[in-house]
DNA sequence: GGAATTAAGGATATATCATATCCGAAAACC
DNA sequence: GGTTTTCGGATATGATATATCCTTAATTCC
């Protein structure tokens, strides 16, 4: 059981598009080079990330993307979900049912007993991370990324910016 | 990010093992036929189950698979992690160090706060499936599954237990 | 001792999914 | 009108999950 790497992939594209001033775009190819990511392959994960109405794009030369809400409206549950699915880690293909001992035609009333721990374990996971806000994780990154850094990152990102 | 199907074989050959009188074994025909697996294959997943000392084998006729512990003595994460691996969901490829504004050679004193998040989720999805006992899911069986079912499964599993 | 049964592990085949690239269409900018 | 961009579809490749087969060694039963 293994998250895709789009996961971090969007994640950092992210926290990057939040720092963004107010009306400007970011372009898949400068997220690329900023993450030395393959630029037609992170499109997809931004295309993903798009379709979950996380961001907004718009065409053209100046085009690219940006948040659609405030940071602090986005949490990490919505961006893992839209990258690698909502669907549930567990997945119950009912094999008590083979049991020979059961009468034909016999209808369980509720999911497995073993799947509903496994599925919340699942909401655990999912839990923590809704709890994360997108504003928490920028907060972090600008106290821990060394201050020059974090300036020429956005220098460097704004000068891209349309 | 989906687990193995593994996973659920083996939860619900540990259920039954759970059951099975003290000093008799199981074999992995019998586990098979029961839940309707094939049988080489699920033999994998008891295999997994051996190398995590969860069960303990013996060979020849009337030989198979018993518990290596009590049932109050093994939790879920033991036996989802003997089967899926300990790794965690999660892996970060670092990619925040390919930003061409970090100088030459510059070392991260931490693991990035994306991956951190990340992981502490992941350890939400093992701590719970690590505070439920075998134990546990054995009293939600016998009280869930109809009496009859479980009397008469117990009965097919003694005359094949060796 | 010999035949049957079983777990263990290696080799191999197949299917599914993650990863990656390429292309054409439509929209926006100059 | 030409360029740049997102978007979706098509395709190729690699890794992993699923599944089967076969050999070996240990154990039981006759
Ligand atoms: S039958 Fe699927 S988890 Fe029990
Ligand atoms: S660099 Fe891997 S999660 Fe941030």
């Amino acid at each position: 059981m293994i998250l895709k790497s789009q996961v971090e992939w969007a994640l950092h594209c992210c926290a990057i598009l939040a720092g963004l001033p107010e009306g400007r775009y970011l372009s898949t190819k400068a997220l690329a080079e900023l993450h030395g990511l393959p630029k037609e392959y992170l499109s997809k994960a931004l295309q993903s990330l798009s379709q979950a109405s996380l961001v907004e794009t718009t065409l053209g030369p100046s085009g690219g993307y940006r948040l659609a809400k405030t940071p602090s409206d986005i949490n990490f549950l919505e961006i893992v979900e839209a990258v690698e699915g909502k669907a549930r880690s567990f997945t119950c293909t009912n094999i008590r049912a083979n049991n020979p001992c059961r009468p034909e035609g016999y209808c369980d009333s509720k999911p497995c007993a073993v799947a509903r721990i496994m599925w919340e374990a699942d909401e655990a996971w999912r839990d923590t991370l809704r709890r994360v806000r997108l504003s928490d994780l920028v907060g972090t990154l600008s106290e821990e990324v060394p201050a020059d850094i974090w300036r020429r990152t956005f220098e460097w990102v704004l000068k891209r910016a349309g």
